[in-house]
DNA sequence: AAAATAAAAGAGTTTTTCGTCTTTTATTAA
DNA sequence: TTAATAAAAGACGAAAAACTCTTTTATTTT
């Protein structure tokens, strides 16, 4: 079991993805992503609409038409894109999965458990969606299986 | 989605608290350990089933009988359980869920990821099963919803 | 205005994970 | 040696996640 759902990593790959290829204000088509990223095309496309629906992504029907960022949209953090996939879980939830694992009531783990989740949290806050297309030689080379 | 499945959790929380009722030589029911971790006790069933079949915990059938941990069972470390159950794609596996990701050929987030995988792996190397059995005041105290 | 393009939406199927229920087997104690 | 106990095993059932296929809607270009 992978920290994402399968679900998010497609998300955060083809967000990679799309901000690599249109920020020269350019769109991409879904079938492009999805060849691009090694995704299901439609499974990808509903993955899509969501963050389109959420702002996080921009799109536009017809010829020409395809997924785009804005400006606004490369500056966002991969944390957005996460939580509206997977939700906040990620970022507060317990280890063992106890519901009322709290600082003041403690699982044997939870100390620990908040050390690494807050060091992913800060990851996903600091890297921001187009973080990768300013680093020409690492980043998006690399969203294929 | 949590760091693990909700079977290792649930075995996790299982040891634990077979290591605590056991330590003295006594043996503790499938009924008991469902009630004490709050989980179903038909699939915790199941899990221990395994766990025992592994030899990470040991059982008897009978009267008296039921679930326990000898010496050699409390120095394991957690990552054995989480391993037996998870596999070991939590401690090696990509973030981005990308198969041929490694050093030589790393998606953007891998250095990163490793960083917090290999901290979580040290937590659960470092952490024996029987680790909160010593400290009174911590630990078994909370293993329930 | 018509044809072509491409995302949005709707309605599924499949697979995996999670959970339940029943029967069997082994052990112990009366 | 029979009854009681408790885990092991087997066979389901439900829910969630992952994935597919078809139809609709919006846009653009000719």
């Amino acid at each position: 079991m992978g920290v994402f759902s399968k679900t998010c990593e497609y998300a955060i790959r083809s967000v990679f993805f799309i901000a690599h290829r249109t920020a020269d204000g350019n769109r991409v088509g879904i079938k492009e992503i999805a060849k691009g990223i090694d995704s299901p095309e439609h499974f990808l496309a509903k993955i899509l609409q969501d963050l389109s629906r959420r702002g996080i992504v921009q799109s536009a029907k017809g010829p020409n038409g395809g997924f785009y960022m804005d400006e606004v949209g490369l500056k966002r953090p991969l944390s957005e894109v996460v939580e509206a996939v997977d939700g906040k879980s990620i970022f507060i939830g317990c280890g063992l999965g106890l519901a009322h694992c709290s600082e003041t009531n403690p699982c044997p783990l939870h100390h620990e458990f908040k050390a690494i989740r807050n060091q992913l949290k800060d990851l996903l806050e600091q890297t921001t969606i187009g973080h990768f297309n300013e680093s020409p030689n690492l980043g998006i080379t690399k969203l294929r299986k």
